[in-house]
DNA sequence: CGTTATCTACCAAGTGTTAGGTAGGGCTTG
DNA sequence: CAAGCCCTACCTAACACTTGGTAGATAACG
């Protein structure tokens, strides 16, 4: 398949990238991950900020699908926002590896336009979905909805990165568990 | 003073570190923050890695001194506590920085572990003065006040990050301000 | 043949780090 | 007191290595 490098190095990039940041990514490794020289990747991206803006965009493409699964999957909005911290658990699970663009945030001093715009749209992603199922659940009011749900993302993100800090993944299940039982997330 | 260049380079470390995060520091930037040449920064500091684990130690020691003062300037455990956000705010009101032990959590994999000990140490000065006050405020018992404290220290510094990814303060105010209105900040 | 995908080989800039030197202040000792 | 000495604090210059990026050749293949 003519696109198949391309996607291996898309899903290179975004592995490594969710473990050292974009400032941690770079050509010659990458294109050993891929089984290609680092040249051969200028064939796919023209550049290293063209990279990271494919990568960044295609992660929140497909966090919006998996949202979207999981809402199929679960109709409830409820049972769906409790299932919320699902998605960044996985992470953790993957090597404990981290959101690429909570790591990216980070680095937005050091982050092209580009790049940074991407990040940007996946907190946009996530609280949209959130606020909505907040309104659908009648946990929120449509006008605090959009508050409440950047409340919720911002604290899952902090929990993965305080669990990625020491590599637990029962640190992130019980501060999790904290945010359900002081009720920011729905018991 | 003798200790003065070792201090400036502290400082100026530091100030980088927070924007740009370990990854991000570099001899010659840095000797030019501080007036002198690279090479210099040698004679203070054997290696990049002690002078991180220098930067993190001093890090966590002055917030340490920083909530003591807080306490001892607002005794009652519940205002103090309602305070305990604004340690966050002032990073972001510096340019908006972030936390330098949130931003190394993110560089656990490619940090020393002499570094990483001492970003522990930070969440674990939290983690403890708001188990402490927790406990005096009556809002846990001592049981569960630990993961208590570090769900409020986690959702406070993801707030953080995602105020900084879009360097919006406001974004900040609302998320705490919502954490208060869930119940996991007390009102 | 021409397009696509990959290669080898290189470059300039930047990295942490080392070697070796210099200016000056304070110490000891004749 | 002066001479010699060492230590602190800084310097210039270079090292080995990594980085993103480029030029041009070479396959593979319809």
């Amino acid at each position: 398949m003519s696109s198949s490098a391309r996607e291996a190095i898309l899903a290179a990039a975004k592995r490594t990238a969710q473990a050292r940041g974009y400032g941690g990514l770079n050509f010659r490794d990458l294109a050993d991950d891929v089984g290609i020289k680092a040249a051969s990747i200028y064939h796919h991206f023209p550049s290293k900020a063209e990279l990271g803006t494919a990568v960044a965009r295609r992660y929140w493409e497909d966090t919006a699908a998996q949202l979207d699964a999981m809402l199929a999957e679960t109709a409830d909005p409820v049972r769906c926002l409790r299932r919320y911290p699902e998605m960044f658990r996985k992470a953790l699970e993957s090597n404990n590896r981290m959101c690429l663009c909570s790591f990216m945030s980070a680095e937005v001093d050091d982050l092209p336009d580009a790049v940074k715009k991407e990040v940007q749209t996946f907190a946009d992603v996530n609280v949209a979905w959130l606020s909505k199922l907040l309104v659908a659940a009648g946990l929120a009011n449509s006008k605090k909805s959009q508050q409440r749900a950047r409340a919720i993302f911002a604290a899952v993100a902090g929990a993965q990165l305080i669990a990625r800090s020491r590599s637990d993944i029962s640190l992130y299940d019980t501060t999790i568990d904290s945010y359900r039982a002081a009720g920011l997330l729905p018991k």
